[in-house]
DNA sequence: ACTTCTACTGAACGGCCAGTCACACTATAC
DNA sequence: GTATAGTGTGACTGGCCGTTCAGTAGAAGT
């Protein structure tokens, strides 16, 4: 089987993708996920009859791919500019669910059968860290950008969107707002022009 | 009774700090944490009457405020300028394991009782953020750094402090070493100088 | 000598968890 | 009208969880 196209079975993994990305693994139980549903715990292995960590593994991979294209049109569809592919980039994190990876390679991946712990683990970097890696190189070649260490770059970059969905937390205000705040930091660094 | 200090109760506290720290609340069992210590689970009740919970709550205070008083002598003992702040500031954090302030905000705050989530939720900003941006807004009055917010540039401290931990165990690097390759992109920015 | 305190144990409890399975209810297809 | 496939249910199991509690062994106090 290819994919099943069943609007039931894409309901299942939708509700699952956010309680797993909300919570993380050990913390969202199956019965959660059916509650959110309006059906009960047991018929969720119908559509995924690996269980938990099969639906997990699913909808975490689907997730990762889906921000690997995001990012990837983002930026190219952004413009050349160092400036504008960053914002591209922020904006794209801030209107989407915070991806919490430090949480996924220390706690939820752990939880998972090796095999899957390490399929996910490169898909993760793949999909988060290079997409990002890719562009600051490439606005480097262009001659945007100091010699900064770009791996490093890449996951500050990420880190910041984090940072940009905790501060939306803490001031009540929305991510997309805060990416105009963030990115002069990123820019320019905390010493300012 | 203001603080028992039996090295017992000493040695349990560590071991959980240690293990909350880095798979957070829910994926820690009291087993693990016995295990650890060569005792048998039950006898944490001797120690922590309150439970799980408890010990959570007590080691994650002790914790938060051991960040605390590290920064603000951290920042002391730095010199005037932003640069030696920073860089301080960033060791700190290098030289301890990571703090994941979102997994503790999204996933394990939420598992504790309210008064409990609150008052360590109170206590997470006033720890970790707060130093920080007190030191980030001296710095401006003395007429360093730029105009941004210091609350995001705070928050985006704190989570390159994160990257540097993340990259550290990516590349097999030290995160003290990580620390030069992550001062210039915060203080220049990702357009360098 | 006895009591008290400290540190820990073994066995059990109820509760929640993931997972299993036989069965029921639709629809549409033949 | 009957077969068939898709979808969901109820009742159950075994296991791990946090928690409780009576009990123990030794050290310290009196």
């Amino acid at each position: 089987m290819v994919s099943t196209i069943s609007a039931a079975r894409e309901r299942v993994q939708a509700a699952a993708e956010r309680l797993f990305a909300e919570r993380g693994y050990k913390a969202v139980t199956l019965r959660d996920i059916a509650q959110e549903l309006g059906i009960r715990q047991a018929s969720l292995y119908y559509h995924f009859p690996g269980g938990k960590e099969e639906l997990y593994v699913t909808v975490t991979e689907r997730g990762l791919q889906a921000h690997r294209e995001g990012l990837e049109q983002a930026i190219a569809g952004a413009g050349e500019s160092l400036e504008a592919g960053l914002r591209a980039v922020l904006q794209w994190f801030a209107s989407h669910p915070p991806v919490d990876l430090a949480r996924m390679l220390l706690a939820d991946f752990p939880a998972i059968s090796e095999e899957h712990r390490k399929r996910l683990t490169e898909l993760a970097l793949d999909c988060l860290v290079r997409p990002i890696e890719n562009f600051l190189q490439g606005a480097r070649k262009r001659g945007e950008g100091g010699a900064v260490d770009t791996r490093f770059a890449a996951l500050a970059i990420l880190s910041a969107a984090e940072a940009i969905h905790a501060n939306a937390r803490l001031t009540g205000k929305e991510p997309s707002e805060l990416v105009e705040t963030a990115l002069p930091v990123l820019l320019k660094g905390l010493a300012g022009s």
